[in-house]
DNA sequence: ATTTACAGGAATTTCGAGATTTTGGTATAT
DNA sequence: ATATACCAAAATCTCGAAATTCCTGTAAAT
């Protein structure tokens, strides 16, 4: 049996990785069906996406998926880089060994993929699992800052930030780079120097910083 | 009539300002009553607080006030101190003349109350406005910063924080000490000096970040 | 031609009842 | 005495329909 809980993960999984347009209408009674439940489970969920900022809620005309907007963007982006460095910070200061394998473990990974990603034809097909390696990397930067509230508030912001860039960078032409980024940022981590970290967190999302990125 | 967004603003209030005991349930049932609507509709509203952070939802056992805790408050002052110090940077840097002035404005209404405070026998009637001319104090030193997304987040997490001390300071002992804080902070803002505006707005905070602050 | 008024239809919001799950108390067994 | 099983009461969750509000296209008036 799905629950109210179950349909809320669903619809955030979709909202973040393309299962709708941008601005698209979300209508309960339509979504209704695909889950085989109620309008007003439906509502719910969506209600609660809205205060997440996943879903813009207006009153009397239902829910939509969020405006592409460069300057949200950039604001996330700020944000990203605000919360990161604090948070990877943290995460040298107190992570310890422990934190360190979980690191080059993500970094490993996620290398993998990416490596695999540059040298493929089509390089579609592995959207799904390098967004899912690419997650799991940042929020293993900032695994051990010790501040549930602080990775909770992280995980908001690279949501909406995933959400903006949804159906853009598709090809995959920063890849390159960012091997490069990654690799710097595991090496500044594990070598603990806290403000070199924090400046190759801000660089590697710097080119999301010039309003400039998304043009489909 | 009241609205579903009414409901939500209304419950939201109670409980930033003692409106509700610390871990206390929140049946739908009941507070269906107090708003003259069905309890699916305050349901609803519960919903949306809980993404929010002030209500605890667990699935199939309804709806609670968290409960109070040294390190929410520790981790809620930590974020408080990095997304104010941050959007009081931007403020300074973006804000000009018309931003001071607010400052200004901002600190002149709160000052006043706080020395009636200061002097007065029953220091529990000011409660009320004194939330809110230290809320708009806050908010007005980052209002310019330029970024919805900074201030949403910024307005989260105070309401968590003022959470968190709901019943606690009542008596105001803290008070004369704040006088001399908020002038510094407003002082080195309008001075232009962005790091030691962001120290007194850490040095603040600071007495949150101990871990021994509160004992009802 | 443009604006305003008015329908009819579609979408949203609210509601209360029924289905499901948890809770708390009592009895039985170890 | 402790643990387990069971039952009834209470609370939560889901649903579909009724009430309300918004939207769109058409007609009348300026």
């Amino acid at each position: 049996m799905q629950h109210e809980t179950d349909i809320y993960d669903s619809l955030q999984v979709r909202l973040i990785s393309a299962g709708f347009e941008h601005g698209a209408k979300l209508r309960a009674e339509v979504l209704r069906e695909e889950f085989g439940c109620s309008a007003s489970t439906v509502r719910e969920a969506l209600f609660r996406l809205s205060t997440v900022g996943l879903v813009v809620f207006q009153e009397q005309r239902g829910f939509r998926v969020p405006r592409r907007s460069p300057e949200k963007l950039i604001e996330l982006t700020h944000l990203r880089v605000l919360l990161e460095g604090e948070g990877v910070v943290l995460s040298i200061r107190n992570g310890g060994i422990a934190w360190e394998a979980k690191m080059t473990a993500a970094h490993h990974q996620l290398s993998h993929i990416e490596k695999r990603i540059h040298g493929a034809d089509d390089p579609s097909e592995y959207v799904g699992i390098w967004f899912r390696a690419e997650r799991e990397f940042h929020e293993t930067l900032i695994a051990a800052c010790g501040s549930e509230t602080l990775k909770e508030m992280h995980a908001r912001i690279y949501a909406q930030f995933r959400q903006q860039l949804m159906v853009a960078d598709r090809r995959f032409d920063f890849i390159s780079e960012n091997i490069q980024h990654h690799s710097e940022i595991l090496a500044a981590a594990v070598s603990g120097d806290e403000e070199l970290t924090r400046q190759k967190v801000h660089d590697h999302l710097a080119r999301h910083l010039t309003g400039r990125t998304i043009e489909p």
